[in-house]
DNA sequence: GCACATCTGAATCGATCGGTACGGAAGGGG
DNA sequence: CCCCTTCCGTACCGATCGATTCAGATGTGC
């Protein structure tokens, strides 16, 4: 009752736990990104992690918790575009890399449509107030990594010292919700794409 | 039980209705605008709405009906800036009425950050599928709208000939539904203008 | 005033929600 | 081997879900 809700076991004594928790929270994560938080029941959670619930409390604590492991798997999983692409030279190639990751993860086959990070909670009752919340940090968490990339660009003589970083940022990341929003909707990958390049015409000349 | 779900009421007979429907499906549009359809249950609208189960059951039908007819009036009130924006006479006036006006209403004081037709659903579990689909098809709607009304601006020479009318209505759409889910994190009507203004930049030259 | 259609409110429906308690099964350390 | 810890499946918890039923109140048309 004190810790258990940590993934990792902190003993080897005892029977050791009949699943993998890797891949019974990718499994949830793939829920949760494709009905949202409050659309996915617990049912339907431990249903597709092949695991009961007693399994998945034990395991990751509730349903609150396993959308947070969830949506760090997602960050370093299919968001990871994010991550490589603020170490682009320039930051004309960090926009267009992450546009073009954002294309890519939202509509990669075998996956569900869209971003996790917007559809796993936009707008919520009380109950999911707290995945919303989460999902809204984690959001502007994105921005404003992209806004001190922009700034370095800055300081470096890559952007011109006139620069708005925040407001690229912001259009970035404006954008690929956009693009995310449109994979949700059904665009295909070179809809997108096309959306994507062309949204990169208004960047400031390198 | 033949067709009550009707606002309309059909007879003057009997005891008349003691509230104001229109004013009822508003109070219940901002309650599924700002928790969504999932996110909204009966006593969340009820109680927003001034009324008992049963007088809504007996006024629009059911949740989903009540949830349809909250999007229609969405349309037809916060929304109706899109209308307006087609009427704009150039293609670069219609997508700059429509970036703005996507900007004024999904960061209006005293309605709900984002827009009704996104974060109303998203993504959903099976019970909200039909809300999340009807969301969709709103939203396409309003492309392929945009979409005719850039291919009348090719034909009237307003744009160039070899201009593609599906990206520059899916570009616009994608930027208006990344500013509803930017506003939806936060963002102020300031920020998001910038990026709208930015958006535009990339807009073919008239 | 009467009869009737409709509205209203409370009580209730079965189903499902997230979360738990319990007991048997199963594996590791001595 | 035994003990002990942990896992796992079932059955169940109170609360809430959307939706309905029913009696009583209320207003309209005759």
């Amino acid at each position: 009752m004190i810790d258990r809700m940590e993934t990792r076991r902190k003993s080897s004594i005892g029977r050791p736990r009949g699943f993998d928790t890797e891949e019974a929270l990718e499994r949830a994560m793939r829920v949760f990104w494709e009905q949202g938080y409050e659309g996915a029941s617990l049912a339907d959670l431990t249903n597709a992690m092949g695991i009961t619930r007693t399994s998945m409390y034990a395991a990751f604590g509730n349903k609150e918790d396993l959308f947070r492991k969830a949506l760090e798997r997602y960050t370093e999983g299919p968001a990871s575009y994010a991550d490589r692409a603020q170490r682009e030279p320039t930051a004309r190639q960090v926009a267009t890399a992450f546009l073009n990751g954002s294309v890519w993860a939202t509509t990669r086959p075998g996956c569900p449509a869209g971003c996790f990070g917007v559809q796993g909670s936009l707008a919520a009752g009380d109950p999911g107030r707290s995945a919303r919340d989460a999902l809204i940090a984690w959001r502007n968490e994105g921005t404003l990594r992209l806004c001190g990339r922009f700034q370095r660009a800055i300081d470096e003589g890559d952007l011109p010292p006139d620069t708005d970083p925040e407001l690229l940022a912001r259009y970035l990341m404006t954008v690929a919700n956009g693009i995310a929003v449109q994979a949700a909707s059904g665009a295909t990958r070179d809809e997108l794409q096309q959306v994507a390049d062309m949204a990169l015409r208004s960047w400031p000349p390198a």
